[in-house]
DNA sequence: GATGAATGAGTCTTCATTCAT
DNA sequence: AATGAATGAAGACTCATTCAT
């Protein structure tokens, strides 16, 4: 049964989107985005230059859709596999394991997204009020959650923990990207786990696992 | 006492160039090096755009010498404190703390090294080879000096040992870098401390600590 | 009938390319290689500036342009002019009429190549090896061709003898040249042939026209 | 007798002038006008780069003094050795003879005043309104008194007449400049004398010589 | 939609010239 | 007078972006 015409120009349009947005995260991964210049892009997915700017806005909305791509799926799996799931920490490990997942399987992306994004002050507050906020806030909200489940500890500010919790990804990810020999990532992601659990877990009495 | 002419030019013409330094080190942090204009530093360091190539090659010259000129610095001091010391995980700990000290104590300065010098392969390949390959050589002498004298495993090849270490205060700046209140990092270099020598500890028989 | 769309295009790229090299002909002849700017000689081509380097890789690129498409053409017509002739001397009345014609018809070029190419060593060097040497390559096979029909002094070695006649035309060139009113050239073309027979013509005992 | 103070000053400085004087022409001669930088000068002249402005008024100055300075000193030369004579064509050959030894005995000097003079329109024309000025009008004098005498054409006007003299020796020079076994330039002096003497010679009935 | 030739703003770098010492 | 460090104007070249085909 055909697609409607419509629905396969869509279809279309969308695979060569996505066939740039590969193309850039090659290409800026190896070059670096500022040494990358527009033509290697287009050379790399096999269009033309003006091709590029019928998909995107320009360089820069290259880069950011690289980040915004990725992380619109990495969400919306995100969401799918949380969605029938009660305990936080559960939800917590499903969310990491997945984040892990996405860049261990892909080192230029995770080289665009750890390296290339960071290198201006404008760049980060983008992406923050962008698809990165959304994210961020599911941290937040599963946290937010376990602390009113009992299940973390409530002292902890909530943006604080979120922001422990990402940077230790961010870190752990950082630190295996400049690795030589990097290995599986996902091998980190028990002691991560394991961390965080001791610093966000519940702080009362009765829980007398740390010092 | 007068200083003679000669040394009084000498100490000038170093004071002028590390205020371009200083300069390029406060821009190249601000706008990120490819963003930064050399007239950018010529402005912050008060000299004409001209100047700057008075005292360096280039633009690029200008960032190598960043690294290279605090990595002097760095390595001399580094040198006088442990001349006189006699074991090697103290050794160890000093270093790690001019490390951490040293970058800790200037952001910008951090920026540049942990990010800006990542952009390009072939830079840090260039740095290897320089002033970073000495420090290298540094941490491993004292690693192979610690096998010897039974203090670490002898069984680490000490390359990797190297880069274990190295790589861990590397991660270290890098989160410190990242994170919105980054706090005094030497609060970090105990803990650290702990993980390399359960890393990198006796291993034998007697030695039960790790499996 | 329409030409394929390639040849057209190709068409349309070469006339371009060939606008340029009159404007720089035009512009370097009016305000010397060194002191024009690569954007008069865009204005003059009526083309944007970095269109110039659509067609060429930079400014020595655009001078050495200039005297190879000049001399590719010539040759050229050398080529198809001298193919069927038989005399040696005839050969080189035509090749000396050609050269002066070339010249004499346009005096912008004939600065741009007596002048602005003389200005730095290498120049000359690169350009020898090129088409320029190609040119003295047949001037050369004419003189030997002379030499063995007896019409030319076997006692001259052809190398020395090429640079006689090369030289003379130079010379008659650079002369009308930096006259105040040049009149026509090709008046030159009798007297410059006869100096030539009566230097390179036979040199044996019957022949006796020279001391 | 030591000379007064101020008098050994101006020594001390003409020397020193002399000595930039030859270091540029060295220079230009060797790298071109253009090309070469002043600092180039300044070193070769084993002077500072800024003691060049204490003599010079800029690089262009330079070279136009390089011109004056040989002109001048062939200029006195000249009016010496002619000033007793009374034959004008003995004048021009003196003339001719001293023109050209001077540029023979230096190919550096020949090669700038030949070659890196010629570049721009602009700089002709201050030279003819210079010393060179000076040096055509004294041919123009010699011929106009031939012309006086009966020993030149008196229907060739004098300033064609100066233009066909200046323009054979200097494209005698030119040739020479460029040949690359130049020999001795003196040897081209006499051929030159008789081809003058052809062309500028009586005109009227009883002088038949000429067609 | 796709192309890629053309555009021209932007920047690094050079170097003639100046001037405090 | 001599120096040479400092200046800053000027220009070659690059490359993101546009638009006629």
């Amino acid at each position: 049964m055909p697609e409607s015409r419509t629905a396969h120009e869509l279809n279309q349009k969308e695979q060569k989107r996505n066939r740039i947005l590969r193309a850039a995260i090659e290409v800026f991964a190896d070059k670096g985005y500022f040494t990358a210049r527009m033509s290697d892009v287009a050379h790399e997915a096999q269009v033309a230059d003006g091709t590029l700017y019928l998909y995107f806005d320009g360089k820069e909305d290259l880069l950011m859709s690289i980040f915004d791509s990725v992380l619109s799926r990495f969400i919306e799996r995100l969401r799918q596999e949380i969605d029938g799931m009660d305990d936080p920490l559960e939800k917590l490990r499903v969310m990491l394991r997945l984040h892990l997942e996405t860049l261990g399987r892909d080192r230029p992306l995770a080289h665009v997204l750890q390296i290339e994004t960071r290198h201006t002050r404008r760049f980060m507050g983008l992406l923050t009020r962008g698809k990165l906020g959304i994210y961020l806030n599911m941290v937040r909200g599963i946290i937010e959650e376990g602390q009113e489940m009992g299940r973390f500890c409530r002292e902890i500010s909530p943006g604080l923990a979120t922001n422990v919790v990402f940077g230790a990804v961010d870190e752990l990810t950082m630190s295996w990207l400049l690795a030589d020999e990097p290995g599986d990532i996902l091998r980190h992601l028990e002691p991560l786990m394991k961390m965080i659990f001791e610093g966000l877990g519940p702080c009362d009495g009765e829980d007398s696992k740390k010092r």
